[in-house]
DNA sequence: TTCAAATATATTTTCGAAGATTCCGAGGAT
DNA sequence: ATCCTCGGAATCTTCGAAAATATATTTGAA
């Protein structure tokens, strides 16, 4: 009964203290557990996570690569901090991108992409979106995973790398400021009709129509979050 | 005579030890000294650039962020491989992009914007493409730098902090690309009319004038560069 | 001969301590 | 009172050695 762990074409991977310490810092940094722009000392660190000086350091170097933390010389790190500015831009740039990706994704669409689609549709239809101030974590993060889960399912097709690299990057900022506001933002308004239209014009390849409709969603979730002035968001 | 180095705002940055492994190991993998897909041997490096094991592992890790460098858990780090599905990928992306960042910048555009865009364009007619294979590279990256501002003057009054950052990151994968085929690429056609074109289109705030330019302009130049069979890009 | 287990070697990953740099406050001069 | 200088403490940065993992070689048996 001692046989290696793997079975078939997949290989166990042997994680590393620097991954580790990579995907908690991670989590902990978009759950605002490490609140923006707070000072990050690593006898702190060194202590909570259990760990050495060098996974550590080498963990925040790639978080500071994709500008979840700041890095100033001989001073440290910083976990990047947050603003109005910066959360516009994100929402825009994230717009954009799904526009290009949707359509390049309409351009190689097949019967398994529709099905994709429609079934992340089911899944959001199942299950409403959890009202205003009753705030179940659980309940809201798996509502995040189902409409995230949609969108990328738009892109499911998309063959470009690079764009589906950048959006990821923009997703992870953007849950951070989803923490901030506690998921106030869209939890107003029932978007569900919108995703609906989304996912018609997708199997209609109708590209007009669904950038019309990516940018139409994602301008009233920016509003929403504009909308309501939040002291974490200066 | 010992007042500090500093004059005005900017304060003289200290540089680290990692900051400059950074630099150096960046510039060698973009001009292909670091050929793509070598095996990087810590003590080789250690020893070339005679410095520790610490600053060296935190430099390619934001290497590796940044898609230069891979790192396999155990195994240690590669030169990003070379192909030419990413290569294609990179120039599509980066047309898109430059496609919003014009757009955002015609949004903006002022005199100071004009005027950084005839000067990029003057500089521009005032240096000839250097010819196929007398290739002086002094001469090649000189000409390179006065394209790459000319077409960083169309997105100057872009305010997009993350597309900049996006765009950056492409245009050094890119830059190690045009290395690797030895500028062959453009070499053969001159694009000084399509530069002249995409001026006189900016100048008239004609934004689908522009996207179609600038799609035609790159277009061009994927097309050399895939023409071109080359057994460094498989 | 061929395959598999076991050992040996090479390389990466991590730790703990030493070296630099910045930050903060005390002391003194204007 | 304000400003400047000068330690001293805190913190970040780097090095060199130890631990962990992967790769190559050898050995033994079918």
């Amino acid at each position: 009964m001692d046989m290696p762990l793997e079975k078939g074409p997949l290989r166990r991977t042997v994680r590393t203290i620097m991954a580790d310490a990579y995907t908690d810092l991670r989590t902990d940094i978009l759950n605002c557990v490490l609140e923006p722009g707070t000072r990050i000392r690593f006898e702190d660190l060194k202590a909570l996570y259990g760990i050495g000086l060098s996974p550590l350091r080498e963990a925040l170097m790639r978080l500071a690569a994709e500008g979840l933390v700041i890095l100033e010389q001989h001073k440290g790190f910083r976990v990047a901090p947050a603003s109005r500015d910066d959360l516009l831009d994100i929402i825009r740039m994230r717009c954009e991108l799904d526009c290009i990706g949707v359509e390049q994704s309409i351009a190689n669409a097949d019967d398994a992409w529709e099905a994709r689609i429609l079934g992340a549709l089911h899944q959001l239809r199942k299950m409403p979106k959890p009202l205003g101030d009753d705030g179940d974590d659980r309940l809201w993060n798996e509502w995040e995973i189902r409409h995230r889960n949609f969108h990328s399912a738009l892109l499911d097709r998309c063959e470009s790398v690079w764009l589906l690299r950048f959006r990821d990057t923009l997703y992870d900022q953007l849950s951070r400021y989803k923490t901030l506001s506690n998921h106030y933002l869209g939890a107003q308004r029932n978007d569900l009709p919108e995703h609906e239209a989304l996912a018609e014009a997708a199997l209609a390849r109708d590209i007009d129509a669904i950038k019309r409709l990516l940018r139409a969603h994602i301008g009233l979730t920016a509003e929403a979050l504009m909308a309501t002035p939040n002291p974490k968001i200066p």
